[in-house]
DNA sequence: TTACTGTGCAACATCGATTGTGCAAAGTGA
DNA sequence: TCACTTTGCACAATCGATGTTGCACAGTAA
């Protein structure tokens, strides 16, 4: 039937069968055909040879032809971590909802990355791309804006477009209370004092949690020096090391604990192994970000559970308005309590 | 300069700047410059003008063109699972290393979404397609072949091409066989008797998981009846009431627990929180699927880390050898020992 | 019959890049 | 100088779908 046996049909093909022309099989298939005069009956039997054919549009050409793509992208820095995954996927189902064809890419905290896979996305003329934890904002508004692409950012300002942000100044204000209020008696010396763990004040995040960090300590009367704030970046192996300098440092573990994220978290429990269940009774543990295996740890440890889905919708709402001002909205996240199983030898603590 | 301020410039536009033919400023801005005896002052010329004026490549209509685009595409169910998550890692990476730019969709395990998300991508004319976990693989295959596309089954086999197993076989014979070493003593009666909790066996994946503990279980002298297998699906919230409703019926936990998933898992310590720590005593437990905090309970969990990268790099061999018969490789997955965190009342039991 | 309005569709240009072909000009050897 | 090769590039067709324009024919009113 076909010269190559699995050549996909065009409309030409379908149009030979329908004994139409082309340009008629294209408004049938579409939703044109009305404004394009074209017979019910006509329409039917295309759809209905298309059908048989197993005719599917070369999305290539209509995106050549209408100047868009029915692609949307999103950038984000990596894929195996919680709160990036749940974009993701609240991303997905947004976009299809809307018709349109997600696309997911990862920069692994890049610039030089991120901003070849900003260009490739251009490159495909995504119709609009979501811009989720990128190191180098300000190459990224330069590259939308030389190609006049829509873009949003998310959990971080943009200058060049709206932005969507998790309110972490707010969120880390939260959980630092809400330690503070579950903290044993403060010791005298830096042995007493709160300490914060993890992630890099370069990063925009980062950098408002630890702000937070900072107030809460001063109004609840707490020192707060620079030696409190260890922003050791983001592995699990350097919050490891940071965690086993601080205990050799003070003695003991800090009376109040606020570790950045989970993958530093992760390092900290890698130390903890080490230690002896005593070591925990004069502590008390936040981690921003959940996951919720570590709220059944054995210890109670207070989390802080971000708003993907929500971070994903506003972003969404501000494209269906077609908002395309630097405007601002704010997400705020839950302070999730620890659910630590048995408590065991720490009953006492609840 | 140009007409529409945001007009993206094509090599039309470029070509005019550099007096020079759109053809040769194609050939110049590719790879093609010396077959086609451009000269390289030509294309030096061409590359700067390109440059300067910020041109990226029109994929579409590159891809138009050419009969491909550029993409790969990979189906996962969800976005938000360790191990999809994984593989969407090592899948971008991969796929970039070669050039080509990853699109990854999931189904939301929806037979219906699963099928218009590969017409989709069909329809955008990806140059592959790894499918990993889906409901319906026939109807996949089915259209696969209709468009004569490449495609990759992962972690589950396929009729109509190369399939890279995870040995879930393999795997679950070895966590089995861990756990019926580190089991205390069977009793007698049901309650003496391994546990099978999580999963469908409808999903390939876990019927073979729940082959292997049987025929464990058989070789190590222990009763199996169905009631053992307990295939609650994957939400946790089945998993906790399937958890309680045995220790219900058993009056303890048993003996020997094989939890399916980590979401299976997590149900179950939905329930575990409402017990006391002695009912830990008698038991051993293990989860097929690895989780960092998991592995940091209170109480040892033998956990299986399958290899999501292994699997998306023996796809894409597969993939580079242009191999398109449906052979089988499989990918051994990794036991991990518990790091149960400092072990408190059960130190007895290392 | 004439003029006019609809109806239903075909023809054709177009989107931007790639690629087969052709053709001058420069270079080479006799 | 002549025949021949090589160099360097331009021209035009093409990929598949869309949308504008135009045309034949039917129906309708005067």
């Amino acid at each position: 039937m076909q010269q190559h046996p699995n050549r996909k049909p065009t409309i030409y093909d379908i149009a030979q069968l329908a004994g139409a022309s082309p340009s008629t099989v294209s408004a049938a298939l579409g939703d044109a055909w009305k404004a394009r005069r074209i017979s019910q009956a006509t329409v039917e039997m295309i759809r209905r040879i298309a059908a048989e054919q197993g005719y599917s549009r070369n999305m290539q050409a209509r995106g050549l032809r209408r100047a868009r793509s029915g692609l949307v992208g999103m950038l984000i820095p990596v894929h195996d971590n919680r709160f990036f995954a749940s974009m993701s996927q609240s991303f997905e189902v947004n976009a299809r909802q809307r018709g349109l064809v997600p696309v997911i890419a990862s920069s692994l905290r890049d610039p030089a990355e991120e901003s070849r896979v900003v260009e490739t996305l251009i490159a495909y003329n995504v119709d609009a791309l979501f811009v989720a934890g990128a190191a180098n904002t300000e190459a990224i508004s330069v590259l939308c804006e030389q190609a006049g692409m829509r873009h949003i950012f998310i959990d971080l300002p943009g200058r060049s477009a709206p932005s969507v942000l998790s309110d972490n100044f707010g969120g880390a204000s939260k959980l630092t209370n809400r330690l503070f209020d579950e903290m044993p008696a403060p010791g005298d010396g830096p042995r007493g004092r709160p300490y914060f763990l993890g992630g890099s004040e370069a990063d925009y995040a980062s950098a408002e949690r630890i702000a937070a960090f900072r107030a809460v300590c001063r109004e609840r009367g707490a020192m707060v020096g620079s030696r409190q704030v260890i922003a050791c970046g983001y592995s699990p192996r350097r919050a490891t090391e940071a965690v086993a300098k601080l205990l050799d440092d003070l003695g003991a573990l800090p009376p109040l604990l606020f570790v950045n994220s989970l993958r530093a978290f992760e390092g900290v429990l890698g130390h903890f192994v080490t230690l002896p269940p005593e070591a925990f009774a004069e502590t008390v543990i936040g981690c921003y970000d959940y996951d919720p295996f570590a709220a059944f740890l054995q210890f109670p440890v207070h989390m802080v559970r971000q708003n993907a889905h929500g971070l994903i919708t506003s972003a969404f709402e501000f494209l269906d308005a077609g908002i395309t001002d630097p405007v601002i909205a704010e997400v705020a996240p839950d302070l999730v309590p620890p659910r630590t199983i048995f408590r065991g030898p720490f009953a006492e603590l609840g």
